[in-house]
DNA sequence: ACAAGTATGTTTGATTTCCAACAAAGGGGT
DNA sequence: ACCCCTTTGTTGGAAATCAAACATACTTGT
């Protein structure tokens, strides 16, 4: 772990992810090197594989990607991977926990990549020096609507694992993201066995009904690329 | 639809639920009067079965249970029905839908039974006035807590859900529930087939799978009250 | 180019869910 | 007490999923 002021070179890599970001928008590149003082802004480097956070734990900082990605999971002992989702850079996990004092994190938190994250905490901004930086309820502005957003991608993961088979999982998640990126050609971020852990169905049963939608002629696919081709007549 | 100001009756009979309610913490009765005109509050009566949101449509409204309640659901064509939460008196609904502008509803809400709700304008509090009332930073800050909230929520339901068999996701529910209420004899909110449409399995599938869960002396029910009794040794 | 490891597609039988129909139990109103 | 209506439990056949095994690409590192 680094400290963020103490190494120059992560900030001029960075600082253009942070302007980009929902959370930090609005804000002068002067304003966003206050606040990540004031949030006890720190880099991680991650290798593939590790844990970020885990499930039982509490926190009181959230992490924002910067480069590559990582994975929210709820895992069995007995191997069951559910993912829920994938965090790209720009984007935030763990926040609603940071900012819920005293919750037990019910996800844990994985580099599905090498990766790199900043770790910001979440009380510094809600509890202190309310007064001090005028930027801190514009900050907290933001924060709502990174939950909101939050919510938002958390209903629609729900639309689809709450349909009964595997065929209309896969349909209503690749409809939703064709719509999401307003084509009908596009990748997803997930392989076949994350794909069939974010939809909570059997990787093999998946493929199986991959391929029928394929002879079908409903959609093509080759590894992460998909078209819809919607419904013949 | 009435206007809250105007009708003092309703204000006596609710204003308690409001003080307890994480939304207000913190605030004198007169500072929530004075919030509920800034946030255009009405009071709505809802008969049971009618709608207050459908999918589809977009609101810069939240909803505020006063009396009775309300299910968050989504529905297709053909009857079937998921339910994502039931909001009870002093909870909210379709917050994040109201703080992200330009978001349609994913998903729809209607009144349980007879039910009373408080309709607050998000934008009003998001977007105006943000100098003049000192409370309103105070209240954002509290909307925060809000949704991160709802977020934890809905990563515990996302837990249940995600289980591949009835069984499991009846018993990750169950104990789910036995602990937020920290006894092993609850009650829930829901009814046979309404926990079913919650953990999106079959009726008819989920009531044999019980009956099962009680012949193996794991638990006990009847109606909504539950007693877990743990896995005999 | 090769080998080893990983990812994807295919098949199969056992298990589970779905679905529809029906039976039983409870509630409310007259 | 009676009937009607709703809720809950039970059953059986059709269909889908699961889980394991295997075959076939595709990657990666040397």
């Amino acid at each position: 772990m680094f400290d963020f002021q103490q190494r120059g070179g992560f900030l001029e890599k960075y600082l253009f992810i942070l302007k980009g970001c929902p959370f930090f928008s609005g804000m002068t590149e002067q304003e966003i090197l206050t606040i990540l003082h004031c949030m006890d802004a720190q880099v991680k480097k991650m290798d593939r594989n590790a844990y970020i956070f885990r499930a039982g734990e509490s926190t009181e900082t959230m992490g924002l990607v910067l480069s590559g990605s990582v994975l929210v999971i709820q895992e069995d002992l007995w191997g069951h991977r559910n993912i829920l989702a994938k965090v790209l850079p720009g984007d935030f996990f763990g926040e609603s926990y940071a900012a819920t004092p005293g919750s037990v994190l019910n996800v844990s938190v994985v580099a599905n990549e090498d990766t790199e994250v900043l770790m910001l905490n979440v009380n510094h901004l809600l509890t202190t020096c309310q007064n001090a930086c005028t930027h801190h309820n514009h900050l907290i502005r933001n924060l709502v609507s990174v939950l909101a957003g939050k919510v938002l991608q958390w209903d629609s993961k729900i639309t689809h694992i709450s349909k009964r088979s595997t065929r209309e999982k896969l349909l209503s998640y690749l409809s939703s993201e064709s719509i999401r990126q307003g084509k009908l050609a596009f990748d997803i971020p997930y392989d076949r066995q994350q794909l069939a852990d974010y939809l909570s169905v059997e990787r093999s049963a998946m493929s199986a009904e991959l391929s029928k939608l394929k002879k079908e002629g409903i959609l093509d696919t080759q590894k992460n690329h998909f078209v819809l081709r919607g419904i013949p007549e």
